[in-house]
DNA sequence: CTAGGGTTAG
């Protein structure tokens, strides 16, 4: 066997020197292909910097490019040296093939790149182009097709080639789109049109390829409606879809929502026994997710997984942030459990929505933990992650971590704590009375540049409430007068909060603030200080104003209101209230009635409220026993279990539960089920025919003299 | 490594 590779000397030595053209009468193929790599690797370094000269000095571009041209030009370069024969089995051979097409195709790269970064018109791109000569292979335009970005030159390129390659309609076509996918690079659908026109002026017959390629260019660009235009369009030029296209089309209608055409197509490709991928599946599930049908979403999940089709990264993603967005949060960790055990590794999105999923939910632990994992793996994290973090901890009473993680956060590198970080952080050590604390991060915050929010003016009224100053209350409302802050019902509300913990004697000056805020509100307070006669205002004014606020303003006002009501001792006027708040349906289904169960439902009451429903529920039953109706075999009370501090100090659990004790009723802790007082329809029969012969009324005050926060919920 | 796929959170 004679054939032996030829390898220059030159290439061996990196002597500059060229190798001999009469090299090409070298029985084996190979020589000549190693011959012009030699060559095109020695002359890399100059045309690099040649050709980037070229850039920042356009004018003399020519001349540059001539010496490139010279450089590159196999033909004309021809003096000989040495060779070394090798042979072609050998690992060294294969050691020089592999450079030798890694130096060529980096030579075709630079090309694309200069092509790329080149003025785009036709002039500049032949001149560039001229470096490969006449003879311009087809192998060759499509790789430097390939690697092209810039889609204003691209459609240069093609015309450069199309004229120097003349090529066939098949090879015409094949041209055509790989042109079509630099604008699916750059986002630009129009250009791609517009290219699609030329190409059938040109009379090149489109193919799939052509289709598919169009189509995903508009589903990148978010035009989900010009790839159905374009699916569309398909049989008049003669194609036929195949799995590839009808795969881009279930998700381009489920990007359009359009679910009938999306599982028509999907219920196709399945009888059709076309496979589909991971990612077709996802934007399935998250068409169901968007429109608020987790399950379907999951039952996709399920039906992909038993066609056999591994989930991806996104797949759970996708699931992950349906659950986000249905408010799903106990879905969440199976979710996560499931990926994990699926050995599918979780990305920054996949904790992210964890994170935001957990922290929504208030669930501390679990978005601790994501947080920790996060750092673990070095992830940054955002200020908005940061400050959803801040805001959990804030409901949920967390110091401790929200001071450490608002450090974490200024010694990040990443993220500096922005207006609502610091107001997070300062409702934190409000709602825990820690004046010092809430005084310093409020410096800090104006320090960094930040004005003082209404958010954080409502946090500093309940702190100093709180801490019985209410001097300092005071003083914080003139500042937001000062700031021409308009005062709003949360702010209200959170000045009739701090009424519930001011001595008697101090009450007016809170009022003084109250009236300024909101004149409607004050004068219904007056009505409840100054212990008024309803003459049927009080009960107008107040329908008057809940019904001119925001809805998510009517239930805590509501509350605030009840609660004032309790704390003056007005527990006939606090069930007023509650009524009127059922009425207007700012309260919702607190008592519920079942064959098997009679419930009171106080989740989201503050204590006041939830006191308040609590003694009427409880009459309620007195009057259905004593109208001789049944009981039935269970009564719960469902305080919900929520370790809201912000509601509360104690929780509505453990205030519940001392009420209860206070009224000897027989109500116990539910074992299995976390937030319900229990009672059998025995023992509370007993109680309550035991009750009702004592006739007492038990005092509301007790709950809410004590100190202890009521009920304030923002939105 | 030389013609068609990227999708996911706010």
């Amino acid at each position: 066997m004679a054939s032996h590779i030829c390898i220059s000397h030159s290439f061996l030595s990196h002597n500059h020197q060229s190798f001999p053209s009469s090299s090409s009468s070298s029985s084996s193929s190979f020589s000549l292909h190693n011959f012009l790599f030699s060559n095109f690797a020695s002359s890399f370094k100059r045309f690099t910097l040649l050709s980037k000269a070229s850039l920042h000095h356009p004018n003399t571009h020519a001349p540059h490019q001539d010496a490139v041209s010279r450089d590159l030009d196999t033909n004309s370069s021809s003096s000989s040296k040495s060779r070394v024969w090798v042979n072609p089995s050998s690992s060294r051979a294969k050691h020089f093939r592999t450079k030798s097409s890694t130096s060529r195709h980096s030579y075709l790269t630079r090309l694309a790149e200069s092509l790329n970064s080149c003025t785009p018109t036709a002039q500049h791109v032949s001149t560039i182009l001229k470096g490969l000569g006449d003879n311009v292979s087809e192998s060759d335009a499509v790789f430097i097709l390939d690697k092209m970005v810039n889609s204003v030159t691209a459609p240069f390129v093609l015309r450069y080639f199309l004229d120097k390659i003349k090529p066939s309609g098949d090879t015409e076509v094949v041209l055509f789109n790989i042109t079509l996918k630099t604008f699916r690079k750059s986002r630009d659908f129009e250009g791609a049109e517009k290219l699609f026109d030329e190409m059938i002026q040109r009379g090149v017959k489109p193919d799939n390829i052509t289709f598919s390629t169009l189509i995903n260019s508009a589903r990148m660009c978010s035009l989900p409606n010009k790839a159905v235009e374009w699916f569309e369009k398909l049989p008049s030029f003669g194609c036929e879809p195949d799995a590839m296209l009808y795969s881009a089309m279930v998700s381009a209608y489920a990007q359009t929502n359009n679910v009938d055409m999306a599982l028509r197509l999907y219920d196709r490709a399945k009888a059709e026994r076309w496979s589909l991928d991971a990612s077709t599946f996802s934007s399935l599930i998250k068409m169901h997710g968007v429109l608020g049908n987790y399950d379907e979403g999951l039952r996709i999940f399920q039906e992909m997984k038993a066609l056999g089709v591994k989930p991806s990264v996104v797949t759970y993603n996708t699931l992950l942030g349906g659950l986000f967005k249905a408010r799903r949060s106990w879905q969440a960790k199976n979710i996560y459990k499931e990926m994990v055990t699926d050995g599918v590794l979780p990305d920054f999105i996949t904790y992210s929505t964890l994170l935001r999923i957990y922290a929504a939910a208030q669930y501390s632990d679990g978005a601790f933990g994501v947080y920790e994992e996060m750092k673990r793996h070095g992830m940054d994290m955002s200020v908005d992650l940061y400050n959803r973090l801040l805001a959990m901890c804030a409901n949920v009473g967390c110091i401790e971590e929200a001071v450490e993680i608002f450090e974490d956060m200024k010694s990040s590198g990443t993220c500096q704590p922005n207006s609502l970080s610091f107001s997070s952080l300062i409702t934190v050590y409000s709602c825990n009375g820690m004046v010092s604390e809430a005084e310093g991060t409020l410096n800090e915050m104006v320090q960094s540049g930040f004005q003082p929010t209404i958010y954080v003016l409502t946090s500093l009224v309940q702190c100093y409430g709180k801490a019985k100053r209410t001097d300092d209350v005071v003083k914080i409302f003139k500042q937001l007068v000062d700031l021409h802050i308009v005062p709003d019902v949360q702010f209200c509300c959170c000045l009739l909060n701090v009424m519930t913990q001011t001595p008697k004697e101090e009450l007016g000056k809170i009022i003084e603030c109250i009236e300024k805020a909101n004149t409607q509100l004050g004068s219904v307070i007056r009505y409840l200080v100054e212990e008024k006669e309803d003459d049927g205002n009080f009960r107008k004014e107040i329908s008057e104003l809940l019904n001119s606020i925001d809805v998510k303003a009517k239930k805590p006002l509501c509350n605030c209101l009840i609660d004032l009501c309790v704390r003056l001792n007005e527990p006939n006027r606090a069930r007023d209230l509650l009524e009127l708040g059922l009425t207007l349906e700012i309260y919702k289904n607190l008592q519920s009635r079942s064959q098997n169960q009679w419930s009171l439902h106080l989740k989201k009451l503050s204590v006041g409220a939830a006191m308040t429903a609590l003694n009427v529920w409880i009459n309620d039953l007195s009057k259905a026993l004593e109208s001789g109706e049944d009981l039935p075999p269970l009564l719960g009370v469902n305080t919900g279990y929520g370790k809201h501090k912000y509601v509360s100090d104690k929780g509505l659990a453990s205030v519940c539960e001392s009420h209860l004790r206070e009224l000897n009723a027989p109500f116990h802790e539910a074992p299995d089920k976390a937030g319900w007082f229990l009672v059998t329809k025995d023992a509370a029969k007993s109680w309550l025919e035991c009750r009702s012969s004592t006739e007492s009324i038990a005092d509301l005050n007790f709950q809410v003299s004590g100190g202890s926060t009521l009920a304030v919920q923002y939105g």
